[in-house]
DNA sequence: GAAATTACGTCAATAGTACTGACATAATCT
DNA sequence: AGATTATGTCAGTACTATTGACGTAATTTC
C-alpha cells in the first residue's frame, strides 16, 4: 500500500511528522530556559553517559567542536553540566550532569516518554521490541555501536554529584 | 528494559539516531544542488500533493510564510516547481512539480525508501503495519488528518505537466 | 457598492545551529 | 626533544527559522 514508483512514501512521511511532533514537546520547555535543541541533545547524552569526554560527545552527535562550544559553555555557565579533568588522561574533560542538569534532562524526556507510551498503549512486549528493532535497523550499521540500548553500561556508573 | 525513572530512554535515543541517519542520505544529494532540508520538504509535499496551495503547504510544514518564501522562490527559479493561479479562488497559488522537480523528489526519496526496505527486510506485512501504526500514533492526534497514508487521494489527481 | 477579510508576496531585523579554517595550550606518546 | 592528541577559541559564513510590518489583488460580508 502507498508505494508508488517503488518508493515507500507512507513511512517517509510518517517519519517526518512523527519526529516533528516528538521534538515539539521539549522545544516548549527549552524556550523557557533560552535553550534550543542542541542544548537538549548535549544534556541528554551527558545525562545518559555521565563521564563521557568531549571527543566522545562530538562523535555521538556528529557535529564539530566549534558547534558544540557555545552550547556546552552555556550549559556549564548555567550549572547544568560540569567538566572534570580526566583521571587517566588529564587533557580530557569528563562531562557530568549536575542535579539541576539531571532534573532538566528528566523534564525534557518526560513528555517524549509519555508520547511513546501512548503510541504503544495497546502493544505488548513483542510490538515494543519490533519498533525498537525497526528504529535500530534505520541507523547506519557502523554507528549502531553508539547506541546504548541496554541499561548495563549505566547501572554501575553512578558518579554522584559534582 | 532500559526504562529508568520510568523514562523510555531507549526509544528516545533510537528515534534520534534513526532520524539523523534517515535524513543524511538526501542531504548529500541536496548539497550538489545548493539546496537544504527545507527545499527537500517543500519538494516532497508538492510532489505528493500536487496542486496544494501555499497556505496548505505552510500548514503541513508548520513554518511561517517568510520562512517558506526564499526556499519556494529558489525551487521555482530553478524550474523544480511551478505556481498556477487557483481555478476557484484566483488569489490562491496552486503548486505543482515540474518533470525536473519530480525527478529530484524521486532521487531524494530513493535512498530513504531503500533504508526503510532494508530495515523491514525480514518483516512481513504485519510488522510493516505495526511500524506504520506506531509512527502514526506518535503524531499529534489533531494533525493526523494531514497524513495521507493511503494512495486514494493521489490516484485521480494527475495534473500532468505544467 | 463600500468595507473587511483573505491569500500571497516582500522587506527588515534577529536567532539558533551548523560549517570551515586557523591558531593556542597543555598533556601524552614516540 | 619532537610529534601527536584533546580541548578551547577566534573569525567568517550558511541555512533555516522567527517576528513585525506593509502592499496588492481577490473574495466575502454587510
Amino acid at each position: 500500500m502507498s508505494v508508488e514508483d517503488g518508493i515507500d512514501f507512507a513511512i517517509i512521511e510518517l517519519f517526518f511528522f512523527a519526529y516533528r511532533d516528538f521534538t515539539s514537546d521539549p522545544d516548549q520547555i527549552l524556550a523557557d530556559y533560552g535553550f534550543g535543541r542542541a542544548h537538549h541533545r548535549v544534556l541528554h547524552f551527558v545525562n545518559r553517559r555521565p563521564g563521557l569526554t568531549v571527543a566522545e560527545l562530538l562523535d555521538v552527535l556528529k557535529i564539530t567542536k566549534q558547534s558544540l562550544a557555545r552550547v556546552l559553555k552555556q550549559l556549564i555557565d548555567t550549572d547544568h553540566v560540569v567538566q572534570l579533568q580526566g583521571p587517566r588522561d588529564r587533557r580530557q574533560r569528563e562531562l557530568y550532569p549536575t542535579a539541576k542538569g539531571r532534573a532538566l534532562a528528566l523534564a525534557l524526556a518526560r513528555p517524549q516518554s509519555r508520547r511513546i507510551r501512548a503510541a504503544l498503549e495497546d502493544s505488548g512486549a513483542t510490538e515494543r521490541a519490533l519498533v525498537e528493532r525497526f528504529l535500530e535497523a534505520m541507523v547506519n550499521p557502523e554507528l549502531r555501536a553508539q547506541i546504548d540500548v541496554g541499561s548495563a553500561k549505566m547501572s554501575g556508573k553512578s558518579h554522584g554529584e559534582h
